[in-house]
DNA sequence: GTCTATACTTGGATAGAC
DNA sequence: GTCTATCCAAGTATAGAC
């Protein structure tokens, strides 16, 4: 289960400026995300936001951080909580609902897509999709401990590419208001999931955990 | 094969602006290519711009439609001309270098992703997406025809997860300017390929080409 | 069709009063 | 720390000469 963070009312100017600009981020994107709409979104002067951040680019990547920051954590315990594949699938599904509702991964595709227009900040903001690939990795290597695949999946290249699938789930979505597409398409991968799971070599019983060669080596996509 | 449409030094106006506006959002993203970027890249005047497409918007538009179509057109051809799916499997490696080496990945990323900051774009940038998935549910279909999953892959949704993805590599792909992690993800995943289709279920001899169920129904991602 | 000039708007950033 | 005022750069778009 994930915790939603109950999310206070940011009583700090920084923090507001910083809740401001994820917003900002999320319904403008970053061609939409200048000092003075962040500052009228939050209500507050557009000084402040060189005062405290400097720059309009550091102000973007602290939002970054924050937002990143905080579900990193969270996400970190939710997949350490999970037990089985099976926990673990169910995790993934409220990680995308949480994402989802909150808006994360606009932020993060958006400041991906703006790194584009200035370069200063691809750097940085590829340091912060480094742990997210991490998580990813982790969590597919409990889930994949219960069968017998042993290493023959690419995992680490597998976690970039889930991550990848993700964030072009979410540019596209933006295009569908209605996401009709979206939606069936991530049924569609959840009717998938069980199905999949259920073909999967698994150990038969008394086996050791981790067997030296997998039988019958096998790949999933997504 | 792909064949390389011999790309004419563009001697129209019409035509300058429209490659130089294919080249801004190339290197400058959706929020660098402004009217001024565009006339200053391609040496000719900024006032053309309004007087050729009336507004950088439709201008925008017109660049997509530009590139989309060209690549489009020759694609199709690719895909009709694949008799295996190895040879379709070929066809999309081509496919992926030429859309890597000229950009043309890399503007339809940034034109969605700019389609936040104007929603005006949207609707117009999502037609555009539209005969791209088809193209890719044809050659699904095509590629899966030689196997025996019949119609237990959901094709039209693995299509979509496909453009996805693919949309998804570009985005990343920028932050990363040696490309070292892409590279060494579709090196895996080309290298996975024979593989997964050995795996597949494939009609013994003498069975009907489309059976009335697959026996053992699997799936492959990407 | 193309160029120059320009009107108007918005954005980044700073100075200085409070 | 916050607000007002302001400078300057850059953008969209148009008018009018050539």
């Amino acid at each position: 289960m994930i915790k939603k963070s109950s999310r206070q009312p940011a009583s700090t100017t920084r923090d507001q400026i910083l809740e401001a600009t994820l917003e900002t981020l999320r319904t403008d994107g970053f061609a939409g995300a200048t000092s003075r709409a962040i500052a009228r979104r939050g209500g507050f002067n557009q000084a402040l936001i060189f005062y405290h951040f400097g720059s309009v680019d550091s102000l973007l990547l602290a939002a970054l951080d924050r937002t990143s920051g905080e579900r990193l954590s969270r996400y970190e315990q939710a997949v350490r909580d999970a037990a089985t594949a099976e926990e673990l699938i169910a995790v993934l599904g409220e990680i995308y609902a949480d994402d989802r509702e909150r808006g994360h991964m606009t932020v993060v595709s958006q400041m991906i897509a703006g790194s584009v227009a200035r370069p200063e900040l691809a750097p940085a903001v590829l340091a912060r999709m480094e742990p997210w690939i991490e998580l990813c990795e982790q969590a597919l290597r409990k889930g994949l401990a219960e069968f017998e695949v042993g290493d023959v999946v690419p995992v680490r290249e597998l976690a970039y590419a889930v991550v990848t699938f993700y964030l072009g789930v979410n540019l596209l979505t933006h295009l569908d208001a209605d996401r009709a597409r979206t939606d069936a398409l991530f049924a569609r991968l959840e009717a998938l999931a069980p199905l999949a799971t259920g073909v999967m070599p698994r150990p038969r019983a008394g086996d050791d955990a981790t067997p030296p060669r997998a039988r019958r080596p096998r790949t999933r996509g997504t």
